[in-house]
DNA sequence: GACTATGTACTAACTGGTACGTCCACGTCA
DNA sequence: TGACGTGGACGTACCAGTTAGTACATAGTC
């Protein structure tokens, strides 16, 4: 790192422009992923998104190359964030069942935390996923989620708690498939079934519901 | 150069033309709902889909008024099939819990056979539903798999078999997020977890364990 | 002075939509 | 039965607005 932090600069005033390629990179960057996730990758504009930047749209392409490069970055950092947060979690001091409890209830509060970034994956998916398989860094990212779980799972197994043999991955996927779709398809599913999937109420009924199921899937008959 | 001169016309793309406005239309909307599924609703292209119609761009505005027109066309149409193929259930013969596994394998062979229609969901939530909003005939359909999970739960509980009190849109939403996930981010998670979601082995342990989730989750502890 | 960062003005191609004219089907009436 | 004419079905050519991307000039920084 060279000359980033400190300074102690009064950032605003376009009378006399700054320098600050960091912050100018952030700032779209910033920007163009609500644009993406609100309008998607063809529904999205460059000009739009130059527009509610403090720079412009010369920039966007001087940084990104391109509105797929500008995607991809998007994409990459929104992924980055996730893992960040993942690898992070703590969850060996507590017993199996307590572990998975939590484990849910983590994947359910982020989803539902961030929806920019279920958007973002369901856009994605709506183009098979070809930036994701482009992005070298995203592809090889070693989901740190999934060696949680395989030792959630030993220890419960080990413990006579889990009587189930299942697949991390396949947990995995149990688990965040709910999370995922109450986000998701919150709009489509609250207008044809008539809820406010965003309630409160609703909210910790389905919360409490996915960690049930989950648990008693695992425990077995 | 303004008006045409070729007026002694090349007969041969003339040949004779039939009207026949029913399969025109039937036409138009298979091809839009293949276009609008694979690139979105900004994505797709008018011209593209009335390259690959028999008819014309002006028929698309002849039929449909616009693009949105059409995309809400389409949405009525694929909401409108699997609504008759859900009405068509027969589980009332079958005990409780054979009825909740026939109805997840429903759910699950359906919606795998139906990727446009799982596509063309993810894209209109991707518009917060407003156009499924905007049709009465879609936001009015009150989905009669409801009833059936109603009935059937009913069945089990008085029966004592299932000893969980469940709203039937919450399994309905159970059962449904973890068929839809399964499609609907098939190339992300591919990509992410090296798993082909296409592979009959995989797909047969997936339709397994979403039947044993639930079925455990209603008997509870 | 050299290299990076930034702003302005522009364009070539695309894209939804339309003006306008023609053709087909079918009922009517001589 | 056959000419006719009327309204719906259809095709061609085109336009006007939009949009991703760029040429060029300049300012900041070490």
């Amino acid at each position: 790192m060279s000359m980033a932090e400190d300074k102690g600069r009064t950032d605003k005033a376009a009378a006399s422009r700054k320098n600050d390629p960091e912050s100018t990179r952030r700032d779209i960057l910033a920007v163009a992923t609500e644009e993406f996730a609100t309008h998607g990758l063809s529904g999205a504009r460059v000009d739009a998104i130059a527009e509610r930047t403090r720079t412009t749209k010369r920039m966007i392409y001087y940084y990104f190359g391109s509105k797929e490069g500008l995607y991809i970055a998007v994409l990459e950092k929104v992924y980055g964030d996730i893992r960040a947060v993942e690898s992070d979690l703590r969850l060996e001091d507590l017993d199996p069942e307590q572990a998975i409890r939590r484990l849910v209830e983590f994947t359910f509060d982020y989803e539902e935390a961030h929806p920019d970034f279920i958007r973002l994956v369901s856009i994605e998916n709506i183009h098979h996923a070809k930036y994701i398989a482009q992005s070298s860094a995203i592809r090889n990212l070693n989901v740190p989620v999934i060696d949680t779980i395989a030792e959630i799972l030993a220890r419960g197994h080990r413990q006579g708690v889990f009587r189930v043999d299942v697949d991390p991955v396949d947990l995995h996927m149990l688990i965040s498939s709910f999370c995922f779709f109450r986000v998701s398809n919150q709009h489509s599913f609250g207008t044809i079934f008539r809820q406010d999937l965003g309630a409160p109420e609703i909210r910790g009924k389905h919360r409490a519901m996915i960690g049930d199921a989950v648990v008693r899937y695992l425990k077995g008959d």
